[in-house]
DNA sequence: CGACCGATCGTCT
DNA sequence: GACGATCGGTCGA
């Protein structure tokens, strides 16, 4: 039921509640456009809740070269290349020097699906595309070279068209391929549409 | 279906 | 030197 397509202001990414965030970051549309537009609706996320969340990058106020950007404004975009080969694409909320970031972890397809299939090299549309945080980076054109940008740009911002899921339609689990957090591992921050076949499916 | 394995490399110890 | 916020493939039940 897509409707105008609005792009989210500063004061979606603006708020102390980071869980929030990844919950209302459901639904809403992330948009690339790089010449053309790739795009696609959020139907997983993942919450990490900056300096006392052992599975943050931002745990116990580490602060690097790599993870400087989970300290950015809100809006910023976090780029986190993992096991050497995958560009993984995060939120970042609340204040700037507050790590607190959303990662996305699957998409369901909207537009430019050649244009995915072109930088996958996926002969034709399955629901690997946009399944996976590494995945969904590859078909959209996001890479380590946007981290530190910004989401209010023209370039790479996320949109709502207005759909909504009703709390029945979403699911709350634990955080994927996070075992080493130890407690924190336990943490119910991870959010998925229900049934959604572009969701990762591993176990929580 | 679940368990396991190799690929691959920037970053931090 | 070791280690990942992964992925796609294989193998066995």
């Amino acid at each position: 039921m897509p409707g105008t397509l609005k792009k989210l202001g500063e004061a979606f990414y603006d708020r102390s509640d980071v869980i929030k965030v990844a919950r209302e970051l459901l639904g809403k549309i992330l948009v690339t456009h790089f010449g053309v537009y790739t795009s696609g609706r959020i139907v997983e996320t993942e919450a990490y809740a900056g300096i006392g969340d052992r599975a943050s990058h931002a745990f116990r106020g580490r602060r690097t070269n790599r993870n400087e950007a989970v300290y950015g404004e809100p809006g910023d975009i976090y780029m986190y290349i993992c096991y050497g080969m995958h560009h993984l694409f995060n939120v970042v909320t609340n204040k700037k020097d507050i790590p607190h970031v959303v990662l996305i972890r699957a998409l369901e397809p909207l537009e430019g699906i050649s244009t995915m299939l072109k930088r996958t090299g996926k002969p034709e549309p399955d629901y690997s595309l946009t399944r996976g945080p590494g995945n969904l980076s590859r078909a959209l054109g996001l890479n380590k070279r946007h981290s530190g940008g910004s989401l209010l740009s023209d370039e790479i911002y996320i949109a709502d068209d207005g759909l909504k899921y009703k709390k029945d339609e979403i699911l709350v689990t634990k955080r994927i391929g996070v075992e080493s957090a130890r407690e924190d591992a336990e943490r119910l921050y991870r959010f998925i549409v229900k049934g959604n076949p572009y969701v990762s499916s591993r176990k929580s």
